[in-house]
DNA sequence: AACCCGCGCAACCGCCCTGGG
DNA sequence: CCCCAGGGCGGTTGCGCGGGT
């Protein structure tokens, strides 16, 4: 026999919307008496129509002890860009460092001090912070016919694209082969989804011709440390028709980039066919303050990495949105070694979120 | 005084992970 | 091994408030 207290419990739809001191006292002595977990049993048994997760969320940013409230003081912000800058949107893992203060709260601070900092065009990070994690990085054919080189001494990239709108303005390409300054080409952006600028963290698809730039691409992007986006018959096979005809007229497609607050955390070169794909390099070098030794990341090429991940990779691995990543770990026989420090860890162990952009290159 | 607008915060939503059955 | 419920977490939204016009 079902109990008609399920039945109206289930019928009746669950309270949403800001608490009331009521519900506060409720909630606080059932969790008083009871302890913490179990938040479906709150529900059930205190006779707060609040879900489960309403009761946990309520309890852990407002009513549990010793909780801090109040401006955050000039030592937690300075504590909290520390930890951004180290651990990225990891809010949770933050809030462990700033006892008092909850993963929202800092989440809330995070996200309003960008916005600010964005509209006054300052960087996301302070200068000491940025010059801590300048990058370069640079893409080109091996056989010198073309050259594509970012930099960004100042680890500044992430609040260009914010300030000015999806620009890359510190992007300053060159032309290795004759030095040739290429300033005045162009690099334009298009849908900086807002949100994921203002988190500050770029994953970037190019593609592109040899010699003639038209980098047009969208950028999925994952959480994922180590992976850049792609799959086994380019990085755009799941995209739109219109992305697969670029595909096929274009001489290669390369890179997906992904910047985390200066830091170069992933990528991956890829052809459209395997001999464009094998003649192009893509490597990327980054400093740190911690450790200023320019660490030259592996280069990859999709033949490359079909052909050398250990064992233990997979080039191609499918998450549970069905979303394929690429493996870019593998150094390529391309680079001179000496070049190269197989240091994989120096990847991807900021990126943590990501953004879709448009992003369109003319030389 | 009324209206508008931007900001900040609380709360919700949806995804993911984990553990138990 | 699979399924499901519970919980955690990050992203987003909506509302109230205060300042400006």
């Amino acid at each position: 026999m079902v109990l008609t207290s399920d039945i109206s419990l289930d019928a009746r739809a669950l309270k949403k919307g800001p608490w009331t001191s009521t519900e506060d006292s409720i909630l606080t002595s059932f969790v008083t008496k009871h302890g913490e977990g179990n938040w479906n049993s709150v529900q059930k048994h205190s006779g707060l129509f609040r879900c489960g997760k309403s009761c946990r969320l309520r309890w852990a940013n407002h009513l549990r002890p010793n909780l801090k409230k109040g401006a955050f003081s000039a030592e937690e912000e300075r504590t909290i860009v520390e930890l951004h800058a180290k651990l990225g949107n990891k809010w949770a893992r933050m809030a462990t460092q700033l006892p008092g203060r909850t993963d929202n709260e800092i989440k809330n601070y995070w996200n309003t001090r960008i916005k600010r900092r964005t509209r006054a065009g300052l960087p996301v990070y302070p200068a000491d912070r940025a010059k801590s994690c300048s990058f370069k990085y640079y893409v080109e054919a091996s056989d010198g016919r073309s050259f594509i080189s970012g930099k960004n001494a100042d680890c500044d990239l992430t609040s260009s694209f914010s300030r000015q709108g999806g620009c890359l303005d510190s992007f300053h390409p060159i032309s290795r082969r004759d030095n040739r300054s290429l300033n005045n080409r162009t690099f334009m952006t298009a849908v900086p989804p807002s949100s994921a600028v203002n988190q500050g963290i770029n994953h970037l698809v190019f593609e592109g011709t040899i010699n003639s730039y038209h980098c047009t691409e969208v950028i999925r992007n994952r959480q994922d440390d180590r992976n850049a986006v792609t799959n086994e018959s380019g990085p755009f096979a799941e995209s739109s028709s219109d992305e697969s005809n670029m595909i096929s007229r274009s001489d290669f497609i390369f890179s997906s980039l992904a910047f985390d607050r200066g830091y170069m955390a992933g990528a991956l070169l890829s052809g459209s066919d395997n001999d464009l794909g094998q003649s192009l390099v893509l490597y990327n070098q980054r400093t740190t303050h911690e450790n200023p030794i320019t660490h030259y990341g592996p280069p990859v090429s999709v033949a490359t990495l079909k052909q050398e991940l250990p064992s233990s990779q997979s080039a191609v691995s499918a998450d549970s949105t069905g979303t394929q990543r690429s493996s870019i770990t593998n150094p390529s026989p391309i680079i001179p070694s000496n070049n190269i420090l197989s240091e994989t860890d120096s990847y991807g162990s900021n990126a943590s979120n990501y953004l879709e952009a448009l992003i369109q290159v003319t030389f």
